[in-house]
RNA sequence: GGUACCUUGGCCGAGCGGUUAGGCACCGGUCUGCAAAACCGUUUACGGCGGUUCGAUUCCGCCAGGUACCUCCA
């Protein structure tokens, strides 16, 4: 099948046909979490984005190798390049081991992401075990003559860089613009200029997190890490790079001057930035202390919260807004989010049970087509999930008897639902009971609404209302239909 | 202040120069021992004012309101 996929590009501000470096390869970064505190909601929509990329592409015959890192030192607690390190803030107030903070949330994050069914990275490569490439970065940046050494660290001369390239091309911005809005530090900087960003910064004596380098002993700038990693791993130029708008300005302008200072060209073929999740129509974000993290949201603990959802709950939700929109979350609209998914997995369901006849009477050709042409169009997973719901509503009909469908339908239908629903949204099947659930298990609840159906025809409804009673009691949800019954675990 | 973006019906959320988004909620109906589900039907839309056009929610301008970035933040 030939695909035509658009993307929308940071860089051009316009949705651009997809044209790999290499044909059949695709090299993607995203930019990952800093490993000082619990995943949010706000982590999972750059994840779930760049994972359904991951997943599409994959399943239009590219090979891809997805980078995605973990930021483990360089992060400070305030840019203009002061402060502490985050890590190590965080290991001196919990009186750790700054690599015993750096496993614990790591492994908390990835957790989190398996729950969410955000599939692994092909290479999850952290910022302190590369520390000699970024070095190398650094001294590369220097020999060029776009950086400079003060003080023992070394910053990017975004002024003369700018004479040459321009700094800003990615958010829209100019150097004159900048240097009139940024607020004037005090004098004893380091910097010969506010915009100069640290590529190499010396390590303070209290600092914990650091190594020695040609200029000091310290640590590198929080930038450089996705240039050296990137380019490392993906080459001195791959094709998408991608991480949340936040990340705009200064992180990845930052990246592409780096690039152009060290390399000489730039690096990334297209910019792709999710947007925010807002809450009460703000940004959910750590600095406004207004977020909610993703087990406060499995466990349904938190004020805002009525009830727990489920992490597919979570990537339904997400998944049903643009990656480019922003998506206010609330109680309500998870509700919603909530009785959708479920009722899209009930379609599903259904779908496995139903019988062939020999004529269709719903609409299955053109399905898969239009479910396509939604993800080529800059990954549209709303519309996708629209089509998706039509088409339950065909199940829905075929399974009332109201309509039909033959095999070599049936088939199509059943194959392009897995095909969207599980490989490329990566929304996980949860009719309640697992595939690998034994059948004595599933012969037992069946045996017992046998039962139910054997006393509803003797109108013996105190026994029939008793096993349905008792079963709901248990988490199970039973529904009569027009022959028989179905039932699913609902919790 | 600079830059960019947004404003869709009760809620969430797509989209488009002229034809149904979709989900949730609500109401009415069918089905049902009851319930649930399902199905059918109905009702609320495109911030305001101008302009371009045969025709604009969709393009342009102005106004109002909001958000993001310009400090760390996905």
């Amino acid at each position: 099948m030939q695909h035509d996929l658009v993307l929308y590009n940071t860089l051009s501000r316009k949705k651009e046909v997809f044209k790999p470096i290499h044909e059949g390869r695709v090299g993607l970064y995203v930019c990952g979490p800093t490993v000082y505190g619990d995943a949010h909601l706000g982590h999972a929509r750059p994840a779930i984005t760049f994972d359904l990329l991951f997943r599409y592409l994959t399943q239009i015959g590219y090979k891809v190798r997805y980078v995605r890192n973990i930021t483990d030192v360089g992060h400070l607690e305030n840019d203009a390049d002061e402060g502490e390190d985050k890590i190590g803030k965080k290991a001196r107030l919990e009186q750790l081991e700054p690599m015993e903070v750096v496993q614990f949330y790591t492994n908390r994050y990835h957790n989190a992401m398996e729950a969410l069914n955000v599939l692994p990275p092909s290479i999850e490569p952290h910022a302190s075990g590369h520390i000699i490439e970024q070095i190398q970065f650094v001294q590369k940046i220097l020999d060029n003559g776009w950086g400079y050494v003060s003080n023992g660290s070394v910053y990017f001369d975004v002024e003369k860089y700018n004479k040459v390239h321009h700094y800003g091309k990615l958010s829209g911005r100019n150097v004159e613009d900048l240097l009139s809005t940024t607020r004037a530090l005090d004098g004893q900087s380091e910097k010969k200029s506010s915009m100069d960003f640290a590529l190499w910064k010396k390590a303070s004596p209290e600092h914990i997190m650091h190594w020695p380098s040609p200029w000091s002993e310290g640590f590198p700038g929080w930038h450089l890490e996705c240039s050296a990693m990137g380019t490392k791993y993906l080459g001195d130029e791959f094709d998408i790079h991608g991480g949340g708008m936040d990340l705009l300005f200064p992180h990845h302008e930052c990246e592409i001057a780096q690039s152009v200072g060290a390399l000489g060209h730039e690096t990334v073929h297209y910019w792709m930035h999710n947007n925010m999740i807002t809450i009460n129509g703000q940004k959910m974000g750590k600095s406004l202390g207004n977020f909610i993290t993703l087990e406060e949201f499995f466990e349904g603990k938190h004020p805002l919260l009525t009830q727990a959802f489920s992490p597919m709950t979570i990537r339904f939700f997400i998944l049903q807004a643009h990656y480019r929109s922003t998506v206010d979350f609330s109680s309500e609209a998870l509700q919603a989010s909530q009785k959708g998914y479920e009722r899209l997995m009930d379609a599903y369901a259904r779908l496995q049970r139903i019988t062939a006849t020999d004529s269709t009477t719903i609409d299955v050709q053109g399905l898969r087509q239009r479910c396509f042409e939604a993800m080529d169009d800059d990954l549209n997973s709303p519309i996708v999930i629209s089509h998706l719901f039509e088409a339950s509503k065909g199940i829905n009909l075929i399974s009332d008897g109201k309509a039909t469908i033959n095999p070599e339908d049936l088939k199509e239908l059943k194959n392009v639902f897995d095909l969207f629903i599980k490989d490329i949204l990566g929304l996980k099947i949860e009719t309640g009971v697992s595939e690998n659930t034994g059948d004595g298990y599933k012969g037992a609840i069946d045996l017992l609404l046998q039962i139910r159906m054997e006393a509803k025809a003797n109108k013996d409804w105190a026994t029939s209302d008793k096993i349905r009673k008792e079963l709901t009691a248990l988490g199970f949800d039973i529904k009569d239909t027009k022959d028989g019954f179905e039932w699913k675990l609902s919790r």
